[in-house]
DNA sequence: CATGTAACAATGAAAGTCAAGTTGTAAAGT
DNA sequence: ACTTTACAACTTGACTTTCATTGTTACATG
């Protein structure tokens, strides 16, 4: 477990890029890897406990993923890229703007803040993924910023938003900045729950930030 | 080190509530603990080192501060009692809700990622600090919007600013994240270092979360 | 009267040692 | 294509020992 995969830059486009599993047999263990994961974390993973999961020998995992490192992560980019594909997926399905940023958000806390392995590495291995949310977490804002502001752009591009290219970045980087910091620390008065509290939490808060009808210009 | 000092309730309260060192040695004491806070961290501090910065025996540190807890505890309310007394200086020196709300916001930026201490924690014994600010910061955030809170009452009360009481505690709590965030994290595009950048994001995303002006409705 | 010295038991952290578990590779078997 | 077995290198955990620190006390000093 020396090469950490968090840290690496673009990591978004190497979550999307990455090859998909092209093997039944490598699905099913990213499969049991996952649940071993869930259930154990992370610190105590170890290959003999997912090889007896999926019912095959240690050495036929080691077919698959010569090394550990490799196993988590094409672990860590499948969570990824499922997350980002579905993200996707709820903001093309949206005809407005305004839409667009309400339900991708929406979802996209709904999505983390409901995921057991990161809800789990939080709770117990909080020393291991911390770092990466927090003191070090500066390429994940970045490339969450730069993802997210690529949404918007297309929206600018579609004609249908204007707004400056300096102030998408910005309003990428606090939405990115709140969700991260809902996902760490989930206690909140914000009505994230229940459907009408976030409809109104997305119309005060979120649609100004991209909204080209500022006050005071 | 058992009682943790961080996690109660009303921390703000007592910061403020608790007294103030009458005596003048307790002063030195208090400022060599700092000092040597900073420069060595919290796992390596002995009451011993502090004592031989104060050039002061052993005892006599003892003699003040009983337990080691007792020390730290007054350390970390002392700078939490600095920083809410010259922050709640900035606010009531200006004189809208708007200038209040911009100069207090941009104060806490740089009071708190210029500070010593907080930031030598962060980078060398994130353990011991990370899960304050993310995990367990529930607490601290609602303290934190609790008091972020007081201040837009204050204004809503002196008939400055019309807000709901619901929309009050919701914009506190983005602040005190956004805060937070900025804090653990502080590789940012956000232009939060020239004033010019600062005024600017303050009006576009600071602004309206206080204004009776919405979209929509 | 506040501080210093010296001595002390109790607690805690750090370092070292050893046994067990885990990784990653290879060869031969089904 | 997978399994079994075997193996060396490395990592981890448990344990013990040692040392530093805490917190307390009695007495000395100026």
């Amino acid at each position: 477990m020396r090469g950490d995969t968090l840290d690496d830059d673009n990591l978004l486009k190497r979550a999307l890029d990455s090859e998909l599993p092209d093997d039944e047999t490598t699905e099913r263990i990213m499969g049991a890897a996952l649940q071993q994961a869930e259930d154990f974390g992370l610190r105590r993973f170890t290959i003999d406990d997912v090889a007896r999961r999926v019912r095959v020998s240690r050495v036929t995992i080691y077919r698959y993923f010569p090394k550990k490192d490799q196993l988590l992560n094409a672990l860590l980019m499948r969570e990824l890229r499922r997350f980002l594909t579905k993200v996707d997926a709820v903001i093309a399905a949206e005809p407005t703007p305004e839409a667009k940023l309400v339900e991708g958000l929406i979802f996209c806390l709904d999505f983390l803040r409901g995921h057991r392995l990161l809800n789990r590495l939080l709770r117990t291995e909080p020393e291991l993924i911390l770092p990466h949310l927090t003191t070090r977490a500066g390429t994940l804002i970045a490339a969450a910023r730069a993802w997210i502001a690529g949404h918007i752009r297309a929206e600018v591009g579609a004609g249908r938003l204007a707004l400056p290219d300096e102030d998408i970045e910005c309003a990428a980087e606090l939405i990115a900045r709140t969700v991260i910091s809902l996902v760490i620390t989930p206690d909140t008065v914000l009505p994230v729950d229940s459907p009408e509290g976030r409809r109104r939490l997305a119309d005060l808060y979120l649609t100004p930030l991209v909204q080209t009808l500022r006050p005071k210009t």
